[in-house]
RNA sequence: UGAGUAUAUCGAAUGGUCGCAUACACAAUCCGUUAAUGAUUGUGUAUGAGGAAAGUCCGAGCUCCAUAGGGCAGAAUGCUGGGUAAUUCCCAGUGGAGGCGACUCUAAGGAUAGUGCAACAGAAAUAUACCGCCUAACAUUAAUUUUAGUGUUGGGUAAGGAUGGAAAGGUGAGGUAAGAGCUCACCAGCGAUAAGGUGACUAAUCGGCUAUGUAAACCCCAUUCGGAGCAAGACCAAGUAGGGAUAUUCAUGGCGACGGCCCGUUGCUUUCCCGUGGUAGGUUGCUAGAUUCUAUUGGUGACAAUAGAAGUAGAUAGAUGACCAUUCCAGACAGAACUCGGCUUAUAGAUAUACUCAUAAG
């Protein structure tokens, strides 16, 4: 992802976990810390739980595409896990996006 | 026209805006410089998931472990001939089973090497007499020279009844006390002979006269098989701390490596000297290969040979997406991860070729 630094490592994704604050609503769950860096880190989960490799790489790039989209509105220093819910197997582009800008302005990352 | 059989091909299309990965070109900046190279950013151009990418069921390439050694154990395969790098794959045939047919299916060596199993039923399950049929002796009844019936005991009989997946050849005729391959004809099975075929096998003649099934039960026979897998392996190398190379000597010892066991091979152990080994991480392996297509020739065919042409996925938490518009049959199964050849499984629908059956017409 180009200007947009994901998240790789197994240790980043269990500081999150643990340390970050978490928010969820009904197709996706957010996870997120202060990373003290001025950009955010963006990992996504999406498990086996889903559906099949085809599914899940589609609610991914879904994902990554609103938030590509939105990120100039969204405040820097983070670092974020979104997860995607089961029931989100059969969601389109636009209640994908929907559902992530809810999420963010509930936990205050919306500027 | 309808119903089918076989083989092959395709797997929504077009345009616009934004975005991602890789390669190339150009520009800028940085490091460094004899030069080349390298890193970052921007712009442009090109390319960017499948027929199964899947399951990981076979077989190979490639890499490391010893140039992959001997025996046992274990595993796989199992009609014949051929193709291939190789196979449990493919092609052509043989036997058997199914279908009116095109055609399909087939784990198809050995049951006189041995062991085991065959429930229930049935008299009896690999040897058998329950009923029945025939007959001898004795007893008894009728009748009385002799014959018929009944009972007991003994013998003959596998035609008939009944059970079963299976009752030891089948059908018909002769034959007999009643019966029986006891005899004959046809059929089936077994063995031998010479013939055809590379072979599985085929059809012919002759002979004797009968042998339960099960080997995807153990087993026997024949053939084949070393292991691990790209997280293989190679190179560079923070932090941390303690090991590595060369030469020599001794012990049939100890620890380890070569899939399990035995053998066999081999490394380390001691002293001296030196500074290196390697984790995180990075680079590489990483895509041109037994490749695809067309033509010709050889072959029934799988396939082979020759000639010409085509040819850019290569990520590493993992690129191929989002939105809009138009069209139609309204889009199924499904996402590359070292690479190939097969098999198996999933799959909306569309197309082509050859053939079969039925109906109609002729």
């Amino acid at each position: 992802m180009k200007e947009t630094f994901s998240l790789k490592k197994n240790n980043d994704f269990k500081l999150v976990y643990n340390r970050g604050k978490s928010f969820g609503n009904r197709l996706l769950v957010i996870y997120y810390l202060p990373n003290e860096k001025d950009y955010n880190n963006l990992g996504l989960s999406v498990s086996k739980k889903v559906g099949n490799s085809v599914v899940r790489n589609r609610i991914r790039r879904l994902i990554k595409e609103s938030y590509r989209l939105n990120e100039d509105k969204i405040k820097k220093g983070y670092n974020i896990i979104i997860i995607a819910k089961v029931r989100s197997n059969s969601a389109d582009f636009k209640s994908i996006e929907k559902a992530l800008l809810h999420l963010m302005k509930k936990v205050k990352l919306w500027q």
